[in-house]
DNA sequence: CATGAATGAGTATTCATTCAT
DNA sequence: TATGAATGAATACTCATTCAT
């Protein structure tokens, strides 16, 4: 297997880049090869077409990025501290994956056709984690009962993910700390301040 | 002029169908033409090219929803029911404009390079309208002062957008409703039930 | 007939340009009537097409440079005149007349297809004129009896126009002066200096 | 290298003859691929465009003109053998090479677009040759010094060249022997029959 | 395992020509 | 007579994929 991998790697951060680049229809294989180093001929033989490829990115990335999460929650014992590490795991994984955010962000959520099975599951696994959180934090009483469990996960995963992207992508400069500690404060008790008479 | 754009609207809609379907890349100016029951010369007779009919559907939209969005802005005189209004016009309208609000999401957000400017112009044109918003909400004292503006109308406008594609596209069934009241009971005050003991 | 002519002369003027910019296949009906200030429709309304357009203006060349060439030849009464008044004309028309210059020698000699026949008959009806005349110069004793008629009649008519044509268009200064007289004494006595020992 | 060549050859001379027949524009990749008993894939593999299969062609052809007549004129010794020689060389390479002569003429001498450089290239180079043949010439006393060179060059070239084409592509039957002692008599002394009283 | 020359289906674009007004 | 919107056939070029070495 190690072996195996020997040419994987430089392949799989050429694609990444290049596919981030140029989205899926506009990347080459021939960029991604020259990238990468490597001869045309040889992505063929280790992953079979540019789809899979493809595929073969999108899951590598949506498994660290549950992976991550899960691993975080787990380790809080209370929802709130679970939805607070979701938070930040979910930034921090943008904000280290710039690239891959973007190429998940338009390329599953947008398009319908050609990866329709794997989107969705990418999308509906990911999205379900966030939604049995809130759903445990209503049984709980954290979360208010008329929230719609379904609009509240994706609103939050919407709400990360573009103002992350808005961030990282477009402004030259910015805080990490700031963000996070909005999007935190925003989720939790949303942008009005009680204390004003 | 009406006899100039006589051919313009069939195109429009068929475009805008097609570039939503199958996005820009994948999209044919064939399959547009097809669809639109005319000519593919035709289509560059009135846009010159695909890239040039591609980013009159853009701007044509954004114009929309900004139109729409401002006017129902400019009728409310406080800042809370502004942004209640521009949360249930944004909602209502990509209700109604499924196609292009996946459009909008993928193309705007996601690629870097054909449409840098336009693209730009459309993404920040828009966010600044809401910052502007929530900029007014913390002078007036609505909104918590520690919030971050720009994260909070990027985070706004994710909310609303992704929350509505999911529900949109992907659940057959939903309610309106229940979406709108999440979104604003979300926005304004968290999600966090503060009743409890 | 001066009626029907009037938007002929700027269709006229206007196609002479762009072919011989862009050669026939390059120029397009768009940009001639552009140029002319007319409507495209125009130019078929009195033209039909653009092949016969083109061959129009060949013959309407081809038939102003065999007039001047007759006239100036009749008025001349032995031979040797004759043969310098040619050579006078055609270099007259070539600097006068640059633009058909190109279009004659690129479209005329050189490809093969479209206008076959009417190509044919301007290049096989000047050349049989010059041809005429030599053949009468042998006649006379003028001209030497073993040069071959039809080679020196396509000899005379090359060298003038690829001499004409490279000053002309190539050389930015040029002395009309000196280019006439070097191709009559060329032409009637060669390069040879006969004068030295 | 013998190997990446494999397939220039049928390329290349498939394209040769497209382009003779059918001119630059006209010519299609399709049919020189179909030609060339290859599929059309290969020629942009190899050539990158059908512009530069074309200027690479331009190129090769002169180049080899070139260099047979200076190696014809190293041969000679005296200045009088050495215009002979250009002349022979000159005359049997467009009989040689009818298609090559024929593109020469009408996309070298003709447009000024595409391919002004290396269309200025070829054309000054090679009549810069024989205009250094010609100065030297006047230097030794063998041509009249009040010729001017560049003309005479010209002259020379459009006189053996529109000469042999006219002969090799119009003429059914044709003397190459006549043609030779034509040109070289009409080059050297001119068409004057001096013995005349 | 790796390569890269060869392929050909697919696509944006151009432009001469037509025709209703 | 003159126009210009509409057409569709024609064409250069791209690129994922294959396969012989």
């Amino acid at each position: 297997m190690a072996r195996k991998r020997r040419k994987k790697l430089p392949i799989f951060e050429a694609a990444m880049t290049v596919f981030s680049e140029k989205g899926f229809e506009k990347a080459t294989v021939d960029e991604i090869a020259e990238r990468a180093g490597i001869a045309k001929g040889t992505i063929y033989y280790n992953y079979g077409s540019k789809k899979n490829l493809f595929l073969s990115l999108l899951e590598e990335g949506i498994e660290r990025l549950e992976t991550a999460a899960k691993k975080e929650i787990a380790r809080r014992n209370n929802i709130r501290t679970k939805l607070e590490a979701l938070i930040t795991v979910q930034l921090q994984f943008f904000e280290d994956h710039k690239n891959y955010c973007k190429v998940l962000l338009s390329e599953v959520w947008g398009r319908d056709t050609p990866w329709e099975e794997k989107a969705e599951r990418i999308r509906s696994g990911y999205l379900s984690m966030i939604r049995d959180l809130i759903e445990v934090g209503k049984a709980e009483g954290l979360i208010k009962k008329r929230l719609d469990a379904g609009t509240t996960a994706s609103a939050l995963f919407g709400m990360i993910s573009i103002a992350a992207l808005d961030r990282f992508l477009f402004e030259k400069e910015y805080s990490y700390e700031d963000i996070l500690n909005t999007l935190r404060s925003f989720f939790f008790t949303g942008v009005e301040d009680k204390r004003r008479t």
